[in-house]
DNA sequence: GAAGACAGTGTCAGAACCTGTCAGTAGTGT
DNA sequence: ACACTACTGACAGGTTCTGACACTGTCTTC
């Protein structure tokens, strides 16, 4: 049997029980190694399939009837579809592959009513390619920021003026037309906002950081913005 | 890309649409060779999932149940997540509100391992209400091109100029940092760009348009722009 | 708290499988 | 008979997959 199959009947398998399978007697039952199905799942997993498993009772995946089925309004519909078209125009090449594949399972579990919906948009976002350079640095950034690692980078600030320094990513955003980085400045010992395309250069450096609650988005947003953190 | 993945990918793909898909059009959008398409086909067909072909019309699926349950990668689901807030910021009232739903119910089917990806976003995307003007316009010209209403409108052009005319609200094409809408003009018979900023007032008439093959998006770009509509 | 069991990961070489190419076939329309 | 489309067969070479084995990290037992 080969892989594709073996993924597909495994999913059947896991579906038909009630009860979760270790590792060993799935490769029992699949006549492959132990080392193969731990492959499988987690190629399974990758691909989005709710498989988990825990030690000493095995893999099992999330039986669909638990869960209210995935129904769309037109305006629901609507709004995914149009926010990931921003996303694809204006955030990174990894992020906007995640949206192409959420679209692409949001598509599929449509009734022909809202796929009809789906195709007759009336919005169109360019994505231009002279932005790749900005994808990329948004790239890194967001990268950055979900490993908190530090960041040395060199920047050029409104007055023209570069300058080299270690920061903590700590947030990004979202302006009309443009992104800022909320970070921690080593150098100032304060927050400092940076814009995506005023970065000469990037390097995520190996070491972390650790936020606090005296240095943090939430705590930035408190003190010096004067509002709370929505999240 | 592997065969398994590509395998998944097909069947999502065919389930995303409402019509048939030749076997070249599922080889050029999966970046593979026409005869590897005709073996994945196979390959599904013989795993015993419904897909069916047509000479000359092409590939699809027919009922559901055969898709393994469904859940999201955390890079798809940041993509919904930063999307949807884009959406609330840079669109109208509806629209986000259809996207804070749409998020909740995407929300309550995720898995705790998900739900606490979803927690630690870095994204921050500002909702200002000096943008609630804005929002108004972008809701009464949504509302236009989706129902083909006929647009009254005073539009302030570059050079400060103001006009009054009756236009066919096609498309909103989203810039960074702006919104234009593409709309057949009645007056001058041809295609303007509008910016939504620069509208003073607008009134959506009773009157319909229709769309036809010389006056649609699809149409300006490819005669004005020069390149296929990716729809 | 050391030893051991257990679940899972990293690496590697050889085997198996997959892919694109190209030639060929069946069916259909002209 | 010819052209055309949709599809299949065969094959070489390139990729990937698999199992073996060493290894890590966690939990349990004594």
């Amino acid at each position: 049997m080969n892989k594709a199959e073996r993924l597909f009947q495994l999913v059947l398998l896991l579906r038909s029980r009630r009860t979760a399978m270790t590792a060993e007697a799935i490769a029992e039952t699949m006549g492959v190694s132990v080392r193969t199905v731990y492959r499988d799942v987690q190629a399974l997993s990758l691909s989005g399939i709710p498989i988990e498993g825990e030690p000493g009772v095995g893999y099992m995946i999330r039986a669909a009837n638990h869960l209210p089925p995935l129904i769309f309004t037109p305006d629901e519909l609507q709004a995914l579809l149009v926010g990931n078209r921003m996303v694809q125009a204006f955030t990174d090449q990894d992020l906007a592959k995640g949206a192409r594949s959420a679209e692409l399972k949001i598509r599929s579990i449509l009734t022909d009513h809202l796929k009809q919906h789906a195709e007759q948009q009336p919005y169109r976002i360019p994505i231009l390619e002279s932005d790749d350079g900005l994808r990329e640095v948004h790239g890194k950034l967001r990268r950055a920021c979900e490993q908190r690692r530090k960041v040395r980078a060199i920047y050029l600030d409104e007055k023209q003026e570069k300058s080299e320094r270690t920061i903590w990513p700590l947030g990004m955003i979202g302006w009309t037309g443009k992104w800022t980085l909320l970070a921690w400045c080593e150098l100032r010992h304060a927050y400092r906002n940076f814009r995506f395309d005023r970065f000469e250069a990037l390097d995520l450096l190996e070491e972390n950081f650790r936020t606090t609650s005296d240095i943090s988005i939430a705590h930035y947003l408190q003190s010096v913005v004067g509002m709370r953190d929505p999240g």
